[in-house]
DNA sequence: ATGTTCTGTGGAATCGTTTACATGGCCGAT
DNA sequence: ATCGGCCATGTAAACGATTCCACAGAACAT
């Protein structure tokens, strides 16, 4: 592969003119430029980004680490990461932690050691010391969708707060009394949080959050099929199951269907995350919707701002609830929830 | 951050020795091992991929140029490849075409920039100049999913012949007379294929295929759905639809909902590419379901096999049909009742 | 004692860039 | 005419690793 000298020969000048055309430096005659020019193209010659990144210390590259990609709310984190990034002249390489903190290591691990310029991380867990120390050695970090309390860096996620109590007033609103929820690791903020509304909204309503009502889950769908059997064992089933997230959703209706039983007449089901096939699932499945994209952009500004320079905005946008049928209907839609609007 | 001369100055050393004892070369005694082991661990070093990679001219990185990160299937397809890649000892960096030549010749160009190992494409064209350069050129390269004919490449790819001849056969069976298709890209191989090997499979049924019944779609969602909305605004609309991957589906569902018509009882519907959801639709969809996983680890190991000097194998595994309910219920199995909400 | 082989280590070149500094020619001001 | 400054270009030193080669000393054979 032709190298810098290559095009300096056969454009009869040195290398350090040849690197002047390339990155445009101002002092540089016109004629010596299209020389040069026509060599590169002669050649064909691509700069070594490799031998770039080591000079400058720069590799236009940001490191995405992200829980799950089968997990279409992160796909769809990732893609809208993928354009804001390109639009703003950086790559992005996502490394897939799979819910696993050692695989989350790993990756953070492997991006520090290629120098990505900046870390996007959407951590598994509480924060392994690799990560901290990363955070503390001042690589620019950027927190999205969930974070890390305690570590001083920028979070850009979304505030599921109200939709979350809309949601409560939705399912009490439709006689809805013994609602179920199905957690994400507690090692996990949304994880945490979103279980943490959803049991105050329900106590704005006098209802009670027993711990049976609460499934351990880990965001895959499995553990979503495994709570919402225990949920249907139990003597005293719920009326709705909550899954926090949209796989843990998938795994629930496998379990309600593998029982014969059918959403929302024998049981209801909400979820978090809105996704495509929410609309054609049997029934359409109420949801709570997160701007992802917004989110994703928002995420990259503020990395980008933080590796260049600028002060970086911490961002929080509104989720909100999507009304479907997976909760039963409105007798006759006497209130409608206030999201709707 | 550490270098390697910070390592060497620490343990008393020169920086060969320690490059020595990283790269566990067999010619360095027992105790400077352990002091140099020291010495790393003292200044937590971590040695610079970047500097390593320009000097050994190996990044140990593959890239995956992919169709549409969007899209389930591929997203699939992505993971797996990652699992293989990592057991072997490469990352992975994906770039995603988003079924767009130009975006995929970015990315491909910035692959290349990055001195990547190796490429892994699901072409999304006929193939640029910049693409069939770099093959000609001698990058290691490996098709998987589609390919480009004349281009002499190792191919990973699953075969959907037996399948498709089955779905027309089940069809058929259902009583069906009048089937629709919805295409790829032309340029892409499993865009022509698809709809050859349907129309061959209904010729021996000796079924006409009209080109009324062949919509031109794009793989992505929205194309479905137009193609679908032509068919249904035909004078004599066909009785089932094949879309030939799962975005499509999903678009043509969305038409034939739009139209307050039902699956299967108005218009019957077949996807190729199985995915979770499809379990849970409205109704179940019938389909082609593809070996993903295997297909990824497949396109690594050869991609590997490539770039470390052994002979690389294409591969081509079979697809089969799952049948589901979105074509109909067989005439043995009477009337099943259909759960309506 | 001398020569040979081996072992562990260091010196220095190298990979392909960027960039600080030096240089030589030309121009305008004095 | 002389000088200072600018403009276009070249020289060479980095960046952080790997690796060829040289070399000192030990071990061993004669």
């Amino acid at each position: 592969m032709a190298s810098i000298k290559d095009v300096a020969a056969e454009a009869g000048v040195s290398v350090a003119t040849v690197s002047r055309v390339l990155n445009d430096h101002p002092s540089v005659s016109a004629g010596t430029r299209t020389r040069v020019l026509a060599a590169v193209e002669a050649l064909g010659y691509r700069p070594n980004a490799v031998a770039r990144s080591l000079r400058t210390d720069q590799t236009h590259t940001l490191g995405l680490v992200i829980s799950d990609v089968l997990n279409p709310y992160f796909t769809e984190l990732a893609r809208s990461v993928e354009e804001e990034a390109r639009a703003l002249g950086y790559s992005v390489i996502i490394g897939n932690a799979n819910e696993r903190p050692d695989l989350q290591d790993h990756h953070v691990r492997n991006l520090l050691d290629r120098r990505i310029d900046g870390l996007l991380v959407s951590p598994t867990d509480g924060g392994s010391p690799l990560m901290l120390d990363a955070a503390r050695a001042g690589t620019p970090m950027v927190f999205v969708d969930r974070w890390i309390p305690g570590v001083d860096l920028p979070v850009v996620r979304s505030d599921g707060r109200v939709a979350i109590h809309d949601l409560v007033a939705h399912l009490y609103g439709l006689g809805h009394r013994r609602l179920a929820i199905i957690a994400g690791p507690a090692a996990t903020t949304t994880g945490r949080e979103r279980v943490e509304v959803f049991r105050q909204a329900m106590g704005e309503f006098g209802l009670p959050l027993p711990d049976a009502y609460i499934g351990q889950g880990d965001f895959q769908a499995e553990s979503g099929r495994r709570a919402t059997e225990r949920f249907l064992n139990l003597a005293e089933p719920p009326e709705v199951v909550f899954a926090t997230d949209n796989l843990m959703a998938l795994g629930a209706l496998d379990a309600v269907r593998a029982r014969g039983l059918r959403v929302p007449d024998d049981i209801a089901l909400a979820a978090f995350d809105d996704i495509p096939w929410f609309v054609h699932t049997d029934p359409p499945i109420t949801t709570i919707a997160q701007p992802t994209g917004e989110l994703g952009r928002a995420a990259v500004r503020a990395l980008v701002d933080l590796i260049e320079g600028r002060p970086p905005q911490s961002v929080t946008l509104p989720a909100r609830l999507v009304v479907r049928r997976s909760c039963g209907e409105a007798a006759s839609c006497p209130q409608a929830p206030r999201s709707t609007t």
